[in-house]
DNA sequence: CTAGTTTATGACCATTTGGTCAATAATTCA
DNA sequence: TGAATTATTGACCAAATGGTCATAAACTAG
C-alpha cells in the first residue's frame, strides 16, 4: 500500500543494541546510532521513535536473544549443577577474550538507568524475573521444594550480576571462578 | 602568598561525589557539579581540574569515606557472620526507605565506566581488592586456611554487588535476603 | 605601600547534542 | 494513470555541552 522498508528491522535493532551494550546510553549519541544503523537520521526516527525509544527496543531484543539464549541453555541437557557453571563460564571466558567489553546490557541497564528511568526499571525487572524462574526451573529436579528453588536461585542470580561487575572493574578472573565454584557447592 | 580558598574542599567533594553518585559520569554536566559545589565553573576547573578530573576525585572520596566505613565495620566487633550480615543489611535498608538511589558508587563505575577509562578502571579495582581483603580478614578466624578465606570472600564480594544490581534494577528484597541468607551459611 | 601570587568571577566559545521537517521517492490499489 | 500512503533524504535548529580566559579581588612577604 506504500512504499517499503530498505532496511531488515531485526539487523538493525541488533547492531543498534551493540551500541548501547558497549557504550551505555548516555555515551551513546544519535550520531553513533546512525552509524550504526546504515539508516539516515530521519528514518531511524520514523521507524523507531526517539533516543529512549531505541534503548527501549535494544533492551528487548537483548531478552529476545542474549537472555533467551541463557534460557534456553537452562532448559537443555544436563544437571543442574553443570547449567549453572555454563553460566559463569561465560562471563569467564568473555572476560578472558576480552574483546567486547559490554559485559551484561541488563547490569549494565540496571545501574545506569532503572534508578531513574521506569519504562526501563519495569523492563529490567521483568527480565531479571524472567531469569530467575529460569534457573529455579533448572534447580527444581534436585531441591526439596519450590521456596528452596527460588532463594537459591535468586542467591545465583545475585552473584552472576555480581561477576559482572567484577569483570568490567577489572578483578582477577579467579574471583569469578571462585564465586561459580561457591555457587555450585550450593547446589545439591 | 596568596588570597586563600573561600571553600572547604573536603566538603566540595562530598557534594560532587554525591552528584556522580547519583547520576553516573555522562548523565552529570558541568553546570550540575556547578551547583552542588557552590563554586562557579572557572573556579571548579582552577581547584580540581575538568570533568574527568572530578570524577577521580569523587571515586577516591568514596573510597575514603563510604567503602572504608564498611571496612572499619568489618574490622570492628562482632563475629564473621554478623559482620556480612551487616553488610548485605545496608543494601536491604536503603532499598526499603528508597530515598537515594545511587547504590555503590563503586559498582556504578565499574560498569560505566571501567571498560573504557584506564584510570578509573585502576581506581575500581584497587578498591575492590581493598574490600575484598577487608572481608578475607573479617573471614580468617573462623576459616581453616588462607585460601578459604579468598575464596570465600571472592564470593562475597560477588554477591554483594549482585545486590546492588537488583536492588536498583527494582527486584524485590526477598532475592537480596535470600542472597544474604545463602550467603552467611557458608561462613563457618 | 608594593610586588608577587593565588583565587574568584562570569562572559564567552566552538562543538555537539537530540530532534524536526519539507521535499522527494517508492510502492499499491483502483 | 493517478491518488493515497509510507519511506528516505539531508538540511536545519535551538539548546546544551565541556571548557577557556581576561579581569578583578584577596592575601602575604618584604
Amino acid at each position: 500500500m506504500a512504499r517499503p522498508r530498505e532496511f531488515n528491522e531485526e539487523q538493525v535493532i541488533e547492531n543498534l543494541m551493540k551500541v548501547f551494550w558497549d557504550k551505555g546510553y548516555e555515551a551513546t549519541t544519535m550520531s553513533d546510532l546512525v552509524n550504526a544503523s546504515g539508516l539516515l537520521k530521519g528514518s531511524l526516527y520514523g521507524a523507531f521513535g526517539d533516543k529512549h525509544a531505541l534503548y527501549m527496543a535494544a533492551l528487548r531484543h537483548y531478552d529476545r536473544t542474549r537472555i533467551q539464549a541463557g534460557i534456553d541453555m537452562l532448559n537443555g541437557e544436563g544437571t543442574a549443577r553443570q547449567k549453572i557453571a555454563r553460566l559463569f563460564d561465560n562471563v569467564i571466558e568473555s572476560t578472558k577474550r576480552g574483546l567486547f567489553a559490554g559485559g551484561c546490557l541488563l547490569c549494565n541497564a540496571s545501574l545506569e538507568m532503572a534508578a531513574t528511568d521506569r519504562d526501563i526499571k519495569n523492563e529490567v525487572k521483568t527480565t531479571i524475573r524472567r531469569l530467575k524462574v529460569a534457573i529455579m526451573e533448572a534447580l527444581q529436579p534436585q531441591v526439596e521444594n519450590e521456596d528452596q528453588a527460588a532463594s537459591l536461585a535468586a542467591f545465583i542470580v545475585s552473584a552472576y550480576f555480581g561477576t559482572r561487575v567484577l569483570a568490567k572493574g577489572g578483578a582477577p578472573a579467579a574471583m569469578i571462578g571462585d564465586t561459580r565454584d561457591h555457587c555450585l557447592q550450593l547446589i545439591p
